[in-house]
This record gives C-alpha cells, sequence and structure tokens, in this order.
DNA sequence: TAACGTATTGAAACTCATTTTCAATAAGAT
DNA sequence: ATCTTATTGAAAATGAGTTTCAATACGTTA
C-alpha cells in the first residue's frame, strides 16, 4: 500500500462509463477533442487512483508520445472545471487527480512522524452517526474523520 | 464558520507556560538558543491561530530585525520535529504552522445555520478504525471526527 | 475533399514557496 | 577569554505549476 495512493484499488469502483462522456461533456462545453487531450481523458477515465500531473504526462505518452506535460496540466484544469476530476493537494505541497466519483472527502489516515496523509473510502460510521443524532437531535449532513498515528515505513523506524 | 478556520477560539488553549517550556525543549533536544530562533518560538507560541511562513517572517522582523526567512523555515521545522506545531496544507496549495495544543483532535457535532459546536462522547468508532488499520498498515493513536449538519433549534426554524 | 479561422499545442521562460550551499558568525562549553 | 562548531543569511538551486508565443491541427464550411 503506497502512501500516495488515493481512491485505492483496495476499494473498487462503481461502474464508471466514463470516458464517453467524458468526451461528450468537453464537447459540449465549446473544446475540441485533440489527441493530446483524448490521451489524458483515456488515462484519468480508467485510472482508479489518484495520479499525479507527471504520472498522468507518463502514461498519456504511451498513447500519444508527442503530448507535452504542459497540455496534461491544461487538461486536467479543464476536467476539474467541468466538475469530473478532483485535485487534491498532498504531502510536500504536491497535488494529485482522482475521479470525482471515486472522491470521498474529509477522511485522513495522518503520519506524525513523516505527516504524510492517504485519503481511506469510510465505511461503517453510519450506526455512530446515528446514535449521535438520537443522544442530541441533530440532523447530521456530512462528517469529517481524521485518524492520526503512524504509518507503516515510520513504524518500522521506530522499531530499530 | 468555515471548515478552514484553524486554531481560533474553538480550541481554547490550555494554560501555556509554553514559551519557557519550547525553549527548553530546544535545548534539551541539543540546540542552540539563538536570536532569530527566539524570535520565531515567540512568535508562534504566543499565536492562537495558523500562520504562514511568510507571516511569521514579518513578525519576527519585529522582534528580531536581522531574522532570514531561510531561518524562520529552519526553524518550524525543528519544531514540526519536536512535536510542538502542526504544519498544515491548506486548500490553496501553501503551508500553515500552528501550535500543536490548538489542534487537538476532537469530537464536535456543528450547526452549519448558528454554528454552534456541540462535544459529545465518541462511541463504536473501533471497528471502523480496526478495519483501516488493517487495509493500510497504520497503526492509529487518535482520531478526530466532526459531525456537520442542523441543531434541533435550527431545524424547527427552517421549518417555518 | 480542400480551404479556412482559430483553439490548442509544446518549448522555453517564468513564478513562487521551499530547500540547499557555503563562507561568516555567534552560542555556549571549558 | 578562548575555542569548537551549530547556526546564520545571501544567493543559488529546486520543483511543481503557469504564462508566452509562434507553429500546428481540429473541425466547421464550402
Ligand atoms: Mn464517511
Ligand atoms: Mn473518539
Ligand atoms: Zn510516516
Ligand atoms: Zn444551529
Amino acid at each position: 500500500m503506497s502512501f500516495n495512493t488515493l481512491g485505492g484499488t483496495a476499494f473498487p469502483s462503481p461502474a464508471s462509463g466514463g470516458l464517453e462522456g467524458w468526451q461528450r461533456a468537453v464537447r459540449r462545453a465549446g473544446h475540441r477533442l485533440t489527441r493530446p487531450r483524448r490521451a489524458v481523458l483515456e488515462v484519468v477515465a480508467q485510472a482508479d487512483a489518484a495520479l499525479t500531473a507527471a504520472e498522468i504526462h507518463r502514461l498519456a505518452r504511451d498513447r500519444h508520445p508527442h503530448t507535452g506535460l504542459v497540455t496534461v496540466y491544461r487538461t486536467l484544469n479543464l476536467l476539474v472545471e467541468l466538475g469530473l476530476v478532483r485535485r487534491l493537494r498532498i504531502e510536500e505541497g504536491g497535488q494529485v487527480y482522482l475521479r470525482a466519483d471515486l472522491h470521498q472527502p474529509g477522511h485522513h489516515l495522518i503520519c506524525r512522524s513523516c505527516h504524510r496523509a492517504v485519503e481511506f473510502p469510510c465505511r461503517g460510521l453510519e450506526e455512530v452517526v446515528e446514535e449521535m443524532e438520537r443522544r442530541t437531535g441533530f440532523t447530521v449532513q456530512d462528517h469529517w474523520l481524521e485518524l492520526f498515528g503512524l504509518c507503516p515505513a515510520c513504524q518500522e523506524e521506530q522499531e530499530q
């Protein structure tokens, strides 16, 4: 399990049907479907984990070798504007891109030693929330859960 | 009221005794107490909200005008390593520094209408946490759970 | 199918926060 | 007071992301 993995493979994604929908959304918004853009769309729409711009660049070049990094950034910004992709700030100032349908905000594992954060999909909180609603009369619309501790790498380091 | 409000009055600071404690901690860890370092310690130990490195630099110069920005960064890294300060990534991609005692994980129900926060006793999170530990290899030491919604009073008001 | 107008491209230059380098300085031990 | 060396700050480097701009290719129209 890598730390950079957001929306990781351990948690299967819903049926996407995404790529064609994304292409239609791009055209409908008045943009051209160029080869580098197609390459980026394909990479991001099919990824089930978050990727850096550099990773997306590398993968896009398998489909259209001439694709420039600048265009990767521009296309990602477009996808974020269209609401198809989420830009997540992570670690030492970097950002990472994830299909919007895989993004569950407000759930992080944060390592107190190396300060890295991993996003996780939240499961099983329903009962906790319902119990609180019953006890307090609140209506809960959203929640934010952060777990603090030590990542595997830092645990190993501490054992030595 | 926003999620981005860091520090501030939501978590009243414990009796500080902070500055002297910080100076002792720095010395105990084998570091010298230089004038620029003292300036940064004073600024951050006395701030009750999160600050950027640039803001800390500006404030530190009021105390020791010769203080360089590089040293501000170095001192902040030291304070983070010592566990006295938390480095928080903000939405805009930058980072911000906050006294660790102002960033204590907690359990709050927060009303989105009247902005009142209520503490609640947390129950039933153990399974969720254990599941995450199993899946990610993290060792979880603490957690912070915030529930957002409407308090009973604001629910009534909305019904009219 | 060819021609055209313009949105899009990529190389290079730029920005801006943070880090590294390195010679000069000052903390603090003796 | 002397000495050792951790620490300093200016300048240069880094690295992710953006802007510039002349060349290109998308897709509409003829
Ligand atoms: Mn959840
Ligand atoms: Mn709890
Ligand atoms: Zn770690
Ligand atoms: Zn309320």
